[in-house]
DNA sequence: CCGATTTGACCCTG
DNA sequence: CAGGGTCAAATCGG
């Protein structure tokens, strides 16, 4: 453990002497990325190591987007599982079962004394489908993956034999298109690095601010979202058969993505955003500014925009981190 | 000012 | 009754 402990000093030396250089650096991508590189084969290693799953080698072989490519490993929950490769679950790819039972969503206002029984819902009720995504492995790894929605957390909750809350979150867009979709993240016991995500309902919307939910090409992405942006599409529940590789969308969604750190982090001893899969916008426009360098970089940090402040979202993550680990020691 | 997040309380389900 | 899911007031932040 002290040799992972002493990895983990080195990649956080690394890094800090990465942020004092990045002015010289950033003229230099080769440099750059090779700086890069290396921090993340210092925590690749320790991830590794902690997981004892992926060898390091392996790691090093991986390209930076297939480390962002969801994992789907949820034997032990055979009916809603499935593989989703980082796209939301659309009606498109769901077969799973259907259990309608009571009516709409609880989004109605309702008056809290105990006459009104707001119809409710148990998690099994309406479709649902779980997901692991890994986290980010490095920066602010409470971030948890795009999926192409924009989500708005409603609640956290301390969930019994788990060591992270669970993050509730439901579609940005529930008033205004009625959609009911929802979203659970947690983090999961025995790998701090993974997510599991949770889904429940379908998105009435097919829009979304981040990103497109099925991977498009490059035009239909930007088409779609300059259609977003200025018209209300009625609720389609199945988005065209669209076939581009995982890896292409997920160029276009890092290249672009403006990660939102979403104000999480404000209290320092409890999880706040843990799921911070807050709203996050994309920036349009942008479509051939696709920087290799930048955007290993921005997968590296997770903070995806531009901002100077990924050291300290590292570094304050990594803080958190131990302190958690001094707690648990 | 408005939308997002936090957080304690409420309430349903098992 | 315990635990999980949601509400909504307070708070935050752009």
């Amino acid at each position: 453990m002290d040799e992972m402990i002493s990895l983990i000093y080195r990649g956080c030396t690394l890094a800090r002497d990465l942020q004092l250089n990045l002015p010289n650096l950033a003229n230099q991508p080769i440099d750059l990325a090779r700086s890069c590189d290396e921090i993340a084969r210092v925590f690749g290693s320790v991830r590794d190591r902690l997981n004892g799953t992926i060898l390091l080698h392996e790691f090093q072989q991986q390209e930076w987007l297939r480390q962002l490519q969801p994992r789907v490993v949820v034997p032990e929950d055979p009916k809603g599982t499935f593989d989703i490769h980082g796209v939301p679950p659309e009606s498109s790819r769901m077969e799973e079962v259907e259990q309608p039972r009571g009516g709409g969503e609880d989004a109605s206002g309702s008056s809290r004394n105990s006459s009104f029984q707001r119809p409710r819902r148990r998690k099994d009720d309406a479709n649902k489908r779980t997901i692991r995504v890994p986290a980010p492995r490095m920066g602010n790894t409470e971030i948890p993956p795009e999926d192409g929605h924009t989500w708005r957390k409603y609640g956290q909750k301390e969930i019994l034999g788990s060591r992270f809350p669970r993050g509730y979150y439901r579609c940005t867009h529930q008033k205004l298109y009625n959609c009911n979709a929802k979203k659970q993240v947690q983090r999961l016991d025995d790998d701090p690095f993974t997510f599991e995500v949770t889904y429940r309902g379908e998105h009435a919307c097919t829009i979304s601010s981040t990103a497109p939910s099925v991977p498009p090409t490059s035009t239909d992405f930007v088409q779609n979202m300059a259609q977003q942006a200025t018209t209300i599409q009625p609720p389609v529940s199945q988005g065209p058969p669209v076939s581009v590789p995982l890896g292409h969308w997920l160029s276009i969604d890092i290249s672009h993505r403006n990660a939102g750190v979403s104000g999480a982090g404000t209290s320092s001893n409890r999880m706040v955003g843990s799921g911070g899969a807050g709203p996050s916008t994309v920036q349009l426009g942008r479509e051939n500014e696709y920087q290799p360098v930048a955007d290993l970089a921005d997968t590296m940090f997770n903070s995806g925009s531009s901002s100077n402040n990924s050291m300290d979202i590292i570094f304050s993550s990594m803080e958190d981190k131990w302190e958690a680990g001094d707690k648990m020691n």
